[in-house]
DNA sequence: GCGAGCAGCGTACCT
DNA sequence: ACAGGTACGCTGCTCGCG
């Protein structure tokens, strides 16, 4: 059978697949032996491990663990509960390897099966008796995305105890919503069965919700228990399963449960996402470019019980959640399923993993392969040791402040990966025994073998490689066929988890955690960056910027074409797979000084040959400043790279002032999205953010870690903190003028001017020393 | 008792 | 729960003056 194993569980010693043909899906057993290692050392015989109970056989190997050899007991059990019970037993006799590596995963790596990946399956009575991997693509997924309204009466939250659910929205290719007021449906059991009956009829593959691990499939779980139904929707007729520990999930046998949520906070960690929060009226809003219907979700038990209009408002904004989590599942699915082919580990399983476990579950598979032993996580106290040592990072030139003309932009390619790589740097080929002339790495005086391919680079390299071929092959595809968005999917997973390994080396809970071999991945990243620096002064070029692996040339006397010839010189000089790329040319770009003086890092706004503009670090990018001052500062800068107008910058800057002091602004231009990190009680210093999150709590609002706020600062006595108020407590407050002029429209607008020339003085047409205060006449 | 100046907290950005 | 480097608003303390 054609297949690729869609999910899978294990029930006892029975590793159960999901597999997914062309158009079915069916179940296949298969088994292996649950075993883990411990440790030869203190005298531990092969009789006292044989003896424990639970231990079916015991073998004396002798392994490869962080480049060294060692030598262990391989302990098989009766069954996979059995590996943390026994490995624990002896916990304090010997040191224990692999006994948190689960069932289902050690079945898939040891087997050297990928979940994700095309095979032919050899099943014999529903048991695998071989698997021949394919090249062919895996078949297209059924999804179905949904999302539920829940019954409150007004100033409570919902109680999946006693409130009902009362709106499920639907989506596979059409949407469908149905509420038990409606749609034949004669109550809330009704609607339940409903849905279970659609989802059996459907038969999805991938159920996507938003943050429904934590909402809406625990809260339909026990709004059918309250019903006396199951929630069968596992593919084996099973309810999900819910999972507790440190991060929740709800598991439904057979299929993906895909929460959205989960991919949208993966997209931003990444740096591919960048919304003002998480929502999914902001995702909405990105993808559609408008919002969704406005309703407030403490009345939504009233809309309920009024009906008619009210009950197609409330149906609307659900309709509108389930295709905002559809449309999210169309961009993540196949993200994940090409991170889950490339893992080798069920797309269920990826799709809940950080960055950092995926390059672990990556190393873990291959370490198998290379014979090696996997390490096992640091300890508490190993972890924040770590912690407590941080690692020198990157270089960052000071730039020079001002507007510019003709700039060259170049960087090194995967500069960290590829420094990994040319360096074979890792844990296990730090002084090694084997090189009399190990590569020593500047600065740190580390050394590390030259004979023997440390595992990071082993994977890296399999990564860049296969991303190349990937690129390549990309060529063949015209854009927006099928083939070449899979393919496009394919590279960005590969990117994706060759960029998270060297912060891997770094992180302080990774099993392969190298201070030595990260603090040499940046001195190298230094050295390069310092070097390449010196030949483009020598060159003739003025280098204007640069941070960490990008550098910023002035061309000044010099053409486009020299600089790219200086690119290629440089390529011709560096070793191993570092490649430095010329990334574009700007006609004018824009550095600025700081408040306290001196040019400031890592803010910038540059300027296209087709006018495009793109800005980086500016208050513009922030989403903790209001949007009036974010579109001022757009504008001015706008009219200074493209048009080099001051003019009209000055009248752009002018215009924003005059329509806040005005009062001409809504609520959308003037509030301020701060994210909460602790819970409000947790702060030291109460700012604005802080104080707003009590004034919600006060209000009966639920605020939890991890919100973002969205406050305005109103008019009135006392501090800033004193006079931020939350947009839902807003009532018919006003917005502070004085506030948004002198500390969000004026600092926005000023930093740019300044480097014109211009003073605040002339921002308000005289040139004479005015007090601020003179615009609140 | 009061304002200026400043350190440190806190957040969000860049690579 | 991926790394470090950086800017900067705001609070709340210290200090000097009277």
């Amino acid at each position: 059978m054609k297949a690729f194993i869609l999910d899978a569980d294990h029930q006892d010693n029975r590793v159960r697949l999901f597999l997914r043909g062309e158009k079915e899906c069916i179940i296949a057993e298969a088994s292996i032996e649950p075993y883990f290692y411990l440790v030869r050392e203190h005298g531990l015989t092969h009789s006292q491990v044989e003896k424990c109970a639970g231990v079916t056989r015991v073998e004396e190997v002798e392994k490869e663990e962080l480049g060294r050899k060692r030598k262990y007991f391989r302990v098989f059990v009766k069954e996979p509960a059995l590996v943390p019970q026994v490995s624990e037993a002896f916990e304090n006799v010997a040191d224990h390897r692999e006994n948190d590596v689960s069932f289902v995963y050690r079945y898939l790596i040891d087997n050297n099966l990928y979940a994700g990946r095309m095979y032919d399956f050899d099943v014999v009575a529903g048991r695998v008796k071989a698997a021949k991997p394919l090249e062919n693509a895996t078949p297209d997924l059924r999804m179905l995305s949904f999302d539920i309204e829940t019954y409150a009466p007004r100033g409570r939250m919902p109680d999946a105890k006693k409130d009902p659910a009362i709106i499920i929205g639907m989506k596979n290719g059409k949407t469908h919503v149905m509420s038990w007021k409606e749609d034949k449906l004669r109550n809330e059991k009704e609607m339940l069965q409903e849905f279970v009956k659609s989802v059996k009829h459907y038969d999805p593959d991938v159920i996507v919700g938003y943050n429904s691990s934590n909402f809406d499939i625990p809260y339909l779980l026990k709004r059918a228990q309250a019903n006396k139904v199951k929630l069968l929707l596992g593919r084996d007729a099973t309810e999900p399963l819910l999972r507790k520990g440190m991060r929740s999930g709800a598991d439904i046998n057979g299929r993906v449960h895909l929460d959205a949520y989960d991919g949208v906070e993966f997209l931003t960690i990444i740096g591919a996402l960048r919304l003002p929060k998480n929502d999914l009226d902001s995702i909405y809003f990105e993808l559609r470019g408008k919002h969704k219907v406005p309703i407030d979700k403490s009345r939504i038990g009233e809309m309920w019980d009024a009906g008619g209009k009210q009950l197609d408002l409330l149906r609307r904004y659900n309709e509108e959640d389930t295709i905002a989590a559809y449309e999210i599942g169309r961009e993540i699915l196949p993200l994940y399923l090409e991170l889950s082919k490339i893992i080798g580990l069920p797309l269920y399983s990826v799709s809940r993993m950080s960055a950092s476990q995926m390059v672990e579950w990556m190393m873990v598979r291959e370490a198998f392969l290379r014979g090696e032993v996997t390490p096992k996580r640091p300890d508490r106290h190993a972890v924040s040791a770590r912690m407590a040592n941080p690692i020198k990072g990157a270089f960052v030139k000071l730039p020079e402040e001002g507007l510019h003309e003709r700039i060259a932009v170049c960087d090194f390619r995967s500069m960290y990966p590829s420094i990994i790589i040319s360096h074979n740097l890792g844990p296990d080929t730090l002084d090694c025994s084997c090189c009399s002339k190990p590569f020593v790495a500047p600065e740190v005086g580390h050394k590390f073998c030259t004979n023997r391919k440390a595992l990071m680079p082993h994977v890296l390299e399999k990564l860049i490689d296969e991303r190349l071929a990937v690129k390549k092959e990309m060529k063949n595809h015209k854009p927006g066929s099928e083939a070449y968005r899979s393919l496009h999917f394919r590279q960005w997973a590969l990117k994706i988890i060759a960029n998270a390994s060297y912060g891997y080396l770094g992180f302080a809970r990774a099993r392969w955690y190298s201070r030595e071999a990260a603090e040499s991945t940046t001195a190298l990243g230094r050295k390069y960056i310092h070097e390449t620096m010196d030949k483009a002064e020598k060159a003739g070029f003025k280098v204007l910027y640069g941070d960490t692996d990008a550098l910023f040339l002035k061309l000044e006397n010099k053409s486009v074409e020299d600089s790219k010839k200086f690119v290629d010189k440089i390529n011709s000089e560096l070793p191993g797979r570092m490649e430095l790329e010329f990334q574009g040319y700007y006609p004018r770009g824009l550095f600025v000084t700081k408040r306290e003086g001196g040019a400031a890092k890592k803010k910038y706004a540059l300027i296209r040959e087709d006018g495009t503009i793109e800005i980086k670090g500016f208050e513009f990018v922030r989403r903790d400043w209001a949007n009036v001052a974010k579109e001022a500062q757009e504008q001015v800068i706008t009219a200074v790279l493209r048009e080099g107008d001051t003019k009209k910058a000055v009248d752009a800057a002018k215009k924003f002032i005059e329509l806040v002091r005005k009062r001409k602004l809504g609520v959308e231009d003037v509030k301020i999205y701060t994210q909460l990190v602790r819970k409000p009680s947790a702060y030291e210093q109460q700012a604005p953010h802080v104080k707003a999150a009590k004034r919600l709590l006060e209000a009966g609002y639920d605020v939890s870690a991890g919100d973002v706020l969205e406050y305005v600062v109103i008019e009135g006595e006392g501090s800033i903190s004193d006079r931020s108020i939350p947009v839902q407590l807003l009532g018919d407050k006003r917005y502070d003028p004085e506030y948004y002029i002198n500390n969000q429209v004026l600092p926005a607008v000023m930093k740019i001017l300044k480097e014109l020339g211009i003073s605040e003085e002339e921002l308000r047409g005289k040139g004479k020393q005015q007090d601020l205060k003179n615009w609140f006449e």
